[in-house]
DNA sequence: TTGAAAGCGGTACCAA
DNA sequence: TTGGTACCGCTTTCAA
């Protein structure tokens, strides 16, 4: 058994220098110890620098615990992620935005707590994070179409911002999100520039917000054009590998197959990408598929046809954005809510082509 | 200004019903409400009702922070994840890995931490995770070679399960990997029954201990049949997009061109991909690509050629056993490492044909 | 410039 | 079966 293991009360526990042991050390008291590392401008230099050296000999580091019960602040920051039995997959992206996130949060020196909450009790679920105390703020990420948590989450007095927007909501609140609507309006504009009438849309749940909005940026862009959308070539479901196969490969071999195909992930696309080989089409030529959330930054200065996408290094950017935001909202709890749209950028790729 | 935002010392604070006040309203002690609320015997079952109902009324949740400082246990899990400022960009199976292993913690009650860490502060950030006390154990991502990481956790008495494993490490310590060498080694063999000779590997960083493991599984494969690797065929980079695109371009061109490759991540194969796509080649018949990490559960039941891989559910799987294994290390903190190795599932698909 | 002491919100020992 | 009280490790007020 390692030596620093000890018995308190009914758990064993390992011994850490703590502040009483670091001030008997120096023959201080524990407050000037906490003052002198804490920047306090009351305390002497020459006590300061004995103080900070022996905190570094030792290594000793406050506990958080601690510090944040006296000081009612966790510095830590909550990320609540939405999940159901359904889809307990992440989108891949997720993992780029706390990437983005963490860089924020470790230079402020804020700690990130993942917090995965199933719908069903999802009300008890923020009140809890509230009440426990762990977290000074949250980010809520896979915001629903008039999402009930933003009116709970007001009501609570809890600091967050929303990594997208949800629709048909009255109080103002902080979010931040990727133009959504105008890049699907966009990227359809495009596919009719190159003379495509049949272009289906492979989208994510319509219940998420996000989705919704693509949609409508696609419908405009049709309808602007006189043409009306057709629901067989639009489908919305979990975007998965396996639904990216199954539409792409059902639509693809009916009479009247699309020419093109807007996809809303990278995972989506990856089995499109594969339902297309399996019939024998090529992507660019019988085809024409644009992808959202892929990283094409290095098609960048290609000479081929223009894709659209958000990139995964602009997400990574997007969750330092939304990081800081929500640091300042902590700062100041009573200012005004922060909004911030991003637009998608316009990549040049090969998967593009004019409609045959 | 909320109602119930309130100036604590220095700083602005939300009030949430405590211990305090809900004893009081119940005309109890709080060790009373303490114990009916956290199961102890000795307490009446009227009493237990009658707290249990008014905690729930009031939408009473206890401190986390008093709580743990109280009894020496956070129930938190700390996920540490080495980042570099060349790869800022976070693996995109991390995010599965994540679900699998919080579905495990919300059954305990444990809240997930994750911790971003640099490799150049790496060993104090890891005295400072064991000081803070923030968490009762970590997971640790990203084994290095002989990484020594792990003799320092040992040291620290922090407990802990490494997500892979690290080479030439003396002492026995905690981990779950995947099979990547048998993996990566059956699916050479795989492509050498069909006829191919001279096989690519696109690995990951070579630093890294599966990166290391997968290319022994795929010389040791070529040898025993006699081809020797050829080192124009094998690259080693942060596993992104644009190093697919890059590296399948370059070889895909070359008067030796491989006629099959392995791919290390989901991620480099839709670089890979499109290569292959810009290069007017068709995937299975000009070259064969056999993918690790890539979710192909759904090309399971069909009748092409099989591919090789460990699933994006299967990563899920093995979040949620590893969150098992740390638990159990924490309960009994003096209990013998614990280690699981996860086979790698064998899938049909279409990427994959013989040498032509 | 330093220190004593009273919290922060719980838990767990001891006594009733 | 209940309650009083001494902690857990730190911050911050107040006094010296």
């Amino acid at each position: 058994m390692p030596h620093n293991l000890y018995k308190f009360k009914t758990v064993w526990l390992y011994q850490t220098m703590n502040l009483k042991q670091l001030s008997q050390h120096l023959g201080l008291s524990q407050t000037t110890v906490s003052r002198a590392l804490n920047g306090y401008p009351e305390v002497s230099e020459t006590t300061r620098d004995r103080v900070q050296r022996a905190a570094h000999a030792l290594n000793y580091s406050p506990n958080a615990r601690a510090k944040s019960l006296a000081t009612g602040r966790s510095h830590a920051i909550g990320h609540v992620l939405p999940v159901s039995d359904q889809h307990e997959m992440v989108n891949p992206i997720f993992g780029d935005f706390i990437a983005g996130a963490g860089a924020t949060y470790a230079r402020e020196g804020y700690e990130i707590v993942i917090t995965l909450i199933e719908d069903r009790k999802e009300k008890d679920a923020y009140r809890a994070i509230r009440a426990r105390g762990s977290v000074d703020g949250i980010i809520v990420h896979g915001p629903r179409m008039a999402d009930d948590r933003i009116a709970l989450l007001t009501q609570l007095g809890l600091p967050f911002v929303v990594h997208g927007r949800a629709s048909d909501i009255d109080s103002p609140y902080s979010w931040l999100d990727i133009n959504n609507g105008r890049a699907f309006q966009r990227a359809t504009e495009f596919l009719l520039d190159l003379g495509h009438r049949r272009i289906a849309l492979l989208n994510g749940r319509e219940s998420m917000d996000f989705a919704h909005r693509r949609r409508d940026g696609y419908e405009t862009a049709l309808r602007a054009r006189g043409v009306s959308p057709d629901p067989g070539l639009m489908r919305s479901e979990e975007m998965t590998e396996i639904y990216g196969y199954r539409a792409a490969h059902d639509m693809l071999q009916r009479a009247q197959a699309p020419t093109a195909l807007l996809v809303s992930s990278m995972i989506i696309a990856i089995g499109v990408r594969r339902a297309v080989q399996d019939l024998g089409l090529e992507m660019g030529r019988d085809v024409s598929v644009i992808t959202h959330d892929d990283d094409l930054s290095y098609l960048k200065n290609g000479e081929d046809v223009p894709l659209f996408t958000a990139t995964r290094s602009s997400v990574h950017a997007a969750g330092a954005q939304a990081a800081e935001m929500l640091l300042q909202l902590i700062q100041s709890p009573a200012s005004a809510p922060l909004t911030k749209l991003i637009e998608a950028e316009l990549i040049i790729g090969r998967s593009t082509g004019p409609a045959r």
